[in-house]
DNA sequence: TCAAAAACGGTTGTGCACAATTCGATTGTT
DNA sequence: AACAATCGAATTGTGCACAACCGTTTTTGA
């Protein structure tokens, strides 16, 4: 060990460790539930976006999950594959793939609908308060990119 | 799209999407500054615990990473082929593998002290009450594990 | 004492993430 | 019309993350 200092390269004194933490082991507590969907958490947000908008692109798609083709193209196929969705190519402009979401998949939501009550119960011990400044630092932290 | 309702399941209304989309974010906006160490942001903290501590096994460097084996074993194997640490069994209890900072890897530490100060930076707008809910609401969080 | 259990790290397989590149379709400009 | 630039998605390659399982070493307890 080297003197002493360097103080601000202690894992406890970033806000990103916690940060990069706590998010892997939210999506972890997820998994139980989700595995119920034969969902992963990445596919549950993509499905999350598509019940609310029936028919949607690539390109939007991404940029409402922050997310780009490298990632959405395989799993938009495996969402295919399990029937939650179709892919096509918009006759307008054949660049477009559109998704659309099927009868399938959208009465998952049904079965999803209980998720987030379930969810909620874990997030034990941190207040209203709390829960509120972090959504509205992260995303302002999200829309500095 | 079937009536309404289904409120809970907009991503807009969840805390853990921008969690999960931050966390990514933070990440990236790491990536120019470690290129030049040569190191991924799993890397960088896995550094910063042993720049602490000399020598660790496996197993304790996890539980201070939230990482297990099937993540650590490969990348310290990264690590030491960088150069920046070695890997060696423990000679009382043949189980534990020992982690060891090289003179290599101690000396990134310079390098890498400017890193916090500059990405501080970039949390432009969210105030220094912010980032001190969000610290003690995501150690709650993961203390809860 | 000695077999069962636990501990530790490694391996395998799946699924993201993301940078970089490619490819075909479309648009803008001359 | 022609062609360069742009756009949207797909592909490739690297590196996590994690569950499930395995092999070896150590500890435990009947």
């Amino acid at each position: 060990m080297s003197l002493e200092g360097y103080e601000q390269l202690k894992l406890e004194n970033q806000l990103c460790f916690p940060l990069y933490a706590a998010a892997k082991e939210v999506v972890r507590k997820y998994k139980p539930y989700l595995d119920e969907l034969d969902l992963t958490y990445t596919q549950y947000i993509t499905m999350m976006v598509l019940w609310e908008n029936e028919s949607m692109n690539v390109k939007e798609l991404g940029s409402k999950l922050y997310l780009d083709s490298g990632t959405l193209t395989p799993l938009l196929k495996k969402l295919e594959s399990k029937g939650y969705i179709t892919r096509s190519r918009c006759k307008e402009d054949e660049r477009n793939l559109i998704i659309q979401i099927t009868d399938t998949g959208d009465k998952l939501k049904e079965k999803a609908a209980q998720i987030p009550g379930d969810m909620t119960e874990k997030w034990v011990n941190i207040s209203e308060d709390e829960i509120e400044v972090m959504y509205h630092a992260l995303y302002k932290l999200l829309s500095q990119i």
